[in-house]
DNA sequence: GGATAATTGTCAGACCATAAAACAAATATA
DNA sequence: TATATTTGTTTTATGGTCTGACAATTATCC
């Protein structure tokens, strides 16, 4: 009946312990026909158990409050229009309040989880660099705590990590506990998900496949190096790809999805192209990680159904292709959470670092 | 003192344990001239308890025993020149024999570990491709099975990964816990450890890094593909781009290690620009996977001397320029174990899945 | 509708690993 | 030789889980 080989004793004496600290409530289940005494449904109170998650984007700042189960309780997000280190820290402190407000009084907070466009150390949570905030060696924890109680937990992760948390507990492919995460906008982040835990790497900026180059003689990367995966797969890249200009932005891809719906053959041309090169970078990973699920988020995402057919195509031909079964094995979809993928894997991260003080603490609790 | 946490109760206890199993004996230690009462030694007993390595690599079968706490017991390696499967199986079952006989009676077995130079399905240990033994779909235990009682222990995995293992705890870069490893011959293998533990991903085929593409408009690849890593930094690659004959072989490399000894330009300037290529690939994992320590094996180990300087210099442009620590904090190193490295990982792994079954039957004889 | 089977919660007793505390043993130093 | 220091050992306590018996709740069969 039970995965975890305990048994029913210590499933009640732990179950019971949940509703003692008022985490879960139990209900008495529907009769569905089968015989014996029925076991009550326990159904996480994510009402009156909450976490925050704050999500610092380029271009908008999120924050949700996700209950304990990962029900979304309130969401708001808002342009992120003063683009210094205080201005924003100020609009995120001010969303923040907002949400915590907006709460029930009954409800208790067990930490914040902040998604960050950049790179996270892992030792102090504090952000190496964020080139597209504009931020470097910026202690996110240090500006925020003084919202919160002095212990109140915060933890700190790589926005597009997290996304990948995101889509693996959560999201398209909930249940893959090997997953590769590729969220290409601007810049190119991912994730990667090594038995269900994230993989952080031996400093925490592990998941940079935005970096992988795949050009020698390619272009000039922001991150300094070249021939980057993003140079080829960001949006830039597709919109000089198709002869647009590159800084065109969210109008020009929407301009660009009406030409590739009315078959613009240079559009469709060029996102055939853009498809190769995605599947040149995913190869590699895959071949590295092999992963059972790949999940494509932002501009790949909203691209997907005119990238699939060539993707597919190509990754046949590059993928161990004297080994016919191997891609059979691999499921590739495009996110289904989207620009929230990074908060709710903030608040996953911020409940898995809840859940453990919670254990701690309940074990120190029974010593005393 | 101790890592683990546990009481002075409790590790006497369980080293008593094992003293009862005798997996472990106790010395009286070297006066050290601090204060107290000096802890006894505690001692694996390599030489009444091991475990077997067969390493299948292309050229050469190689068998090994291994006590426990690493030591090499035995160790012998013959040419394969018989190339089909039944002579193959014949001659390490041979060897294996031979092994066997030459340990002391006293010495007990804990189970056989298996490298293939090959793709290795996690589910049933089966090897689904070893393109250069010649096998598709080989059920190794199931042909070394009669060689030993019906419930001995054998694992099967991938010879560069378990060379990545061994790497990583008895190697050049022992206490590393995220490795990235990378073998050249012929064929480019590797291996991952993330947390310490080997990265298999879903089906068992992570690592194959030989195969990450990095140039699209590349050479054929044995693997069916174009522009892997492989067709630039395997040996092959190496010959043809100093102006030899691709298929020298061992003796073409000595001439060439030979050349570059004697400052032969046309061959250093191949190796630098075979360090660029071995510098495009390593990016790509190194930010995918943002590992401690990565070591070179094989050829690569071989001509390291003359890699590193470009390597470092090629590494220094392409790994994100803007974040100049990052660099500093990865070691890389050549590997330190050589050919035997495979084995050893199979060692490694045999003891592993020997130590949780002595686990799981002591928790089984308590409950009895 | 009542008896039976099936399934699960609950309680009492036991077990096992570890922790705590006191004591013994072994070493260095004054 | 005495004392301090460190560690092994023994005894007792504790906490979580398992076993087994019993109670509770449902479906099914007659």
């Amino acid at each position: 009946m039970q995965r975890t080989g305990l048994t029913r004793t210590a499933v009640g004496a732990l179950a019971s312990e949940l509703q003692a600290n008022k985490l879960v409530f139990e209900t008495t289940p529907e009769p569905d026909g089968s015989p014996g005494r029925p076991s009550p449904i326990v159904t996480p109170d994510s009402a009156n158990n909450a976490v925050l998650a704050l999500d610092l984007m380029v271009d908008s700042i999120g924050v949700m409050a996700v209950g304990l189960g990962g029900t979304v309780l309130r969401s708001v997000r808002r342009d992120r229009d003063r683009r210094n280190l205080d201005g924003t820290i100020a609009d995120a402190a001010n969303l923040i309040e907002s949400v915590r407000n907006s709460l029930e009084p009954s409800c208790r907070l067990f930490g914040l989880g902040v998604a960050i466009a950049g790179l996270v150390r892992d030792a102090d949570r504090a952000v190496v660099l964020a080139p597209n905030l504009g931020w470097v060696e910026i202690d996110v924890v240090a500006q925020l705590k003084d919202l919160f109680e002095p212990d109140f937990s915060i933890v700190v992760a790589n926005e597009a990590n997290l996304g990948a948390l995101a889509e693996s507990r959560r999201g398209s492919v909930a249940g893959h506990c090997d997953v590769l995460y590729l969220s290409g906008e601007v810049g190119v982040g991912g994730g990667i998900i090594v038995d269900g835990r994230l993989l952080t790497g031996s400093s925490g900026y592990a998941g940079e496949v935005g970096h992988v180059p795949v050009r020698m003689d390619g272009r000039d990367c922001r991150c300094g190096a070249r021939g980057c995966l993003e140079t080829e797969i960001g949006e830039e890249a597709l919109l000089e790809r198709i002869g647009r200009p590159p800084d065109g932005g969210r109008p020009a891809i929407i301009e660009l999805m009406a030409a590739a719906e009315a078959g613009d053959s240079t559009v469709l041309d060029g996102l055939a192209e853009h498809s190769r090169w995605l599947a040149f970078g995913l190869t590699g990973l895959m071949n590295a990680l092999n992963p059972s699920a790949v999940v494509l988020g932002g501009l790949l995402a909203t691209l997907f159904p005119y990238l699939e057919g060539p993707l597919r195509a190509e990754l046949d031909r590059q993928l161990f292709p004297t080994v016919p079964t191997l891609q059979n094995e691999v499921t590739i979809l495009p996110s289904s959470i989207g620009v929230d993928a990074p908060a709710i894997g903030a608040a996953e991260l911020a409940w898995d670092a809840a859940l453990d003080e919670e254990l701690i603490e309940s074990l120190v609790l029974r010593s005393t």
